[in-house]
DNA sequence: CGCAAGATGGGTGGTACTACCCATGCGGGC
DNA sequence: GCCCGCATGGGTAGTACCACCCATCTTGCG
């Protein structure tokens, strides 16, 4: 029984060679590839898809929100996502969007590999390379059932701000562009903060190009 | 002949994309693989190497620094620079580090082998899938003699305090780190920015990024 | 209907950042 | 020896940001 994978990533090389590394394995197979989250939900909701393995920053949709949309309309479906970045908040996004797993992209090809042969045998979380602290806190947070203290849902309008903030623009060049008021975007700016835990705009600016909101 | 490839990237998932779609060319040959810039420079002095492809953002030395220092030392090895981001800036500092093309990591994979076969060809500087813009502004720049209007070049100093800063450090917090007062650290910060045309902190965080200075 | 959440905006005060001015040492190169 | 780049730091002012307080209005939901 082969397991048949859909690729999700904006650059096409990296697909390429994500797809080597799978199909060097006789019992995997790549049936399709997505360019965005938004295209990668579209394709993983077809009933021939067994794991999607999504990157993180992506256009149009993140590969937190594809997973979060895919495990929620189709639980069967294992989702393994893919990120530059070995942020412990990441990790804890992934588990709370109902991903099956977490691989960082500079980690070997057999690592990869490996991390989806383990999503398919259905081991819990999976997180492979895990900086020992980061796996602990991992474990405490599952056994006790997602202690998330941060809620990372940001309204729309959030999102816009958060995007002109990370983009270098003043409260008052933002207030111009959304015709709002001041106080209303430093209003926006303070709320993004708390959810997020940041604590000034430079933090803002990170979260955002982590999450493929702008680029750097 | 067949041309012999160095591949410089910190993800060994992108080499292995690359080293697929250049290896299926059969005059091309991946001789090398580099982990970061630093190992980049000393692989690419290798006689043997004929293309040096160096992704911008790497560990240790940048692929913009790696290629500086070989086209400096090995004039006559061609470097093709990878990038995820599509910036003015950064196809004019790979200019005046003396590589040879830039090339988006979101092209195709054909595009990418098409810009390997063009800089080998010696097609002055290769920048394929480039905005008008970028293309048209390129030309004048390199008719004209490099007019480079920011000298981006940092001082070690300088490169502590952005690193501090794109981390989200206060001026108070770098100051006591680096043992200076906040106002060399103020001072400090408004060098950084005149040199790299900033405008706030936000600024030198993404440009940090790019350059691979911090994690995002 | 009432209530919660989201978007809007005003006030006030403190801190951080930014833009200018200024100066002092210390090293290297012509 | 002199100058220039680099690192160091002081002063002063204006602006932006941040952290609290407060309120109104709409929209959706039970």
């Amino acid at each position: 029984m082969t397991v048949r994978v859909l690729l999700a990533d904006d650059h096409p090389v990296v697909r390429n060679g994500l797809k080597g590394v799978i199909e060097r394995e006789p019992d995997f197979e790549v049936v399709a590839e997505a360019n965005d989250g938004a295209e990668a939900v579209v394709l993983g909701m077809r009933a021939e898809i067994d794991l999607a393995v999504l990157d993180v920053a992506m256009p149009r949709m993140t590969g937190l929100q594809a997973a979060e949309e895919l495990s929620r309309r189709r639980p069967e479906l294992r989702t393994l996502v893919l990120s530059m970045y070995d942020s412990d908040q990441y990790v804890l996004a992934a588990i709370r969007a109902g991903a099956s797993g977490y691989v960082l992209k500079s980690v070997a090809d057999t690592e990869i590999v490996g991390a989806c042969r383990a999503v398919m045998r259905g081991e819990g979380f999976v997180f492979p390379d895990a900086t020992p602290q980061a796996l602990r806190d991992q474990g405490e947070l599952v056994r006790r059932g997602r202690g998330s203290k941060t809620d990372e849902t940001l309204t729309s309008r959030e999102l816009e701000v958060l995007k002109l903030v990370a983009e270098g623009r003043s409260s008052r060049e933002i207030a111009e562009t959304l015709v709002i008021s001041i106080k209303t975007v430093d209003r926006h700016r303070a709320n993004i903060k708390e959810k997020l835990g940041a604590r000034d705009r430079v933090d803002l600016t990170r979260y955002a190009i982590r999450r493929g909101l702008v680029e750097p």
